[in-house]
DNA sequence: CCATATATTTAGCAGTAGCTACAAATTCTG
DNA sequence: CAGAATTTGTAGCTACTGCTAAATATATGG
């Protein structure tokens, strides 16, 4: 029941900063002083008290991305139909990892693909964080297919797998330096994949 | 003109286990020593002398990977269709990248997709590589189109983008831990994109 | 003011990074 | 065998890694 010292510095906008930073370097290429340097944190023990060490900060990172650059993702489930979904997801990625206010591609793809042993609770958290957009969106088709909106032939999970591909593989061109306007070509293309109805 | 000690290791062989290595833990998570143990080299310095530093060393293992593991990539280019090498590359990499005998994924995406700025070069090189595997494909397409294989109204610029996305997808889908079977099921459905004659 | 609680600062831990100077070892040439 | 050439082994460099103990500063509640 007392009060304590007060934060010189606010915990959200430090997680902000702390984003960009693992976002452009990825995990691995992060180092405490980098984090400190760019969340205005003077020492690494203000830190460690805040935030944990650097593989928890890293997830608090991952959740204040998806509330903030990713929060696209989130509305693209919100859509009426599956299609509106799919779109909305892909169009956002390519909108998304080409935005010039923050570091190109996506931390969710470059944060941790290969790594040393040691940072390998990071990318397990990663590559979780991916799967479970893919389990989400084959939920989603399912759904569209029970409701109707796709054709009984389809294979939602083999959609899921087939978008999920392209929302990833549009990440690692966003990071060599695509042009937003090529992502969303790309983007039109694989959704030509969508199925017909068919109308017999 | 004289001999000098020979050389206690294969270079080839010490490349081929420092590639296993790169391509595991990425350019950044590797470590000279994880390189001199996998490599059968005791010291460092012998490692130098042989291959100069990380970075050269890197590029040399990027040349032992087009010539060995990726090898698939240009036994496409020899197809004599540009629809037999667009699947011949796909379905290769859906194969490569899934092989039990390597780590999964490709290095050319999760060697450094996001890095410290001391690994810049590196990641730099490997961008330029991905790159020009899609200039090599944006080459053979439009030959494909002068050629008469694809209709005059395709775009085969923007179906490079598309496939090299489709390619650089399967690799984060690999990496994190899909299947062989789901990603050649991938494939398939990226391919029915394959713009069909206009038969008027 | 005092006790408590929290945050910051200073200093530094053990470990590893990539790399190298230097001497010893091993080869070929003459 | 002498000498030149090359590789290996030993030792160690500076810098940095993630992290922390202990002391200090600043707040609240009684």
């Amino acid at each position: 029941m007392a009060g304590g010292r007060p934060r010189s510095f606010d915990s959200d906008a430090a997680l902000d900063r702390a984003l960009e930073v693992f976002w452009r370097q990825g995990y691995e290429g992060t180092g405490i002083s980098d984090l400190t340097k760019a969340m205005g944190i003077n020492n690494a023990p203000s830190l460690y008290n805040a935030f944990g060490n650097k593989e928890q900060l890293f997830r608090k990172v991952l959740d204040r991305y998806a509330d903030g650059p990713a929060r696209y993702i989130r509305e693209a489930f919100d859509q009426p139909t599956a299609r509106a979904a799919v779109e909305t997801l892909l169009h956002g990625a390519a909108d998304a990892t080409t935005d010039p206010d923050h570091p190109r591609g996506c931390i969710t793809v470059q944060g941790a693909l290969a790594c040393s042993p040691g940072a390998e609770a990071a990318r397990d958290e990663l590559t979780a964080r991916r799967a479970a957009g893919e389990t989400a969106l084959r939920e989603r088709l399912r759904r569209a297919r029970s409701d109707g909106e796709l054709p009984a032939g389809t294979d939602p999970d083999g959609l899921a797998r087939y978008f999920t591909t392209i929302y990833q593989g549009i990440a690692v061109q966003a990071a060599g330096g695509a042009s937003r306007e090529h992502l969303h070509q790309i983007v039109d293309t694989a959704m030509t994949v969508w199925p017909r109805p068919a109308d017999a």
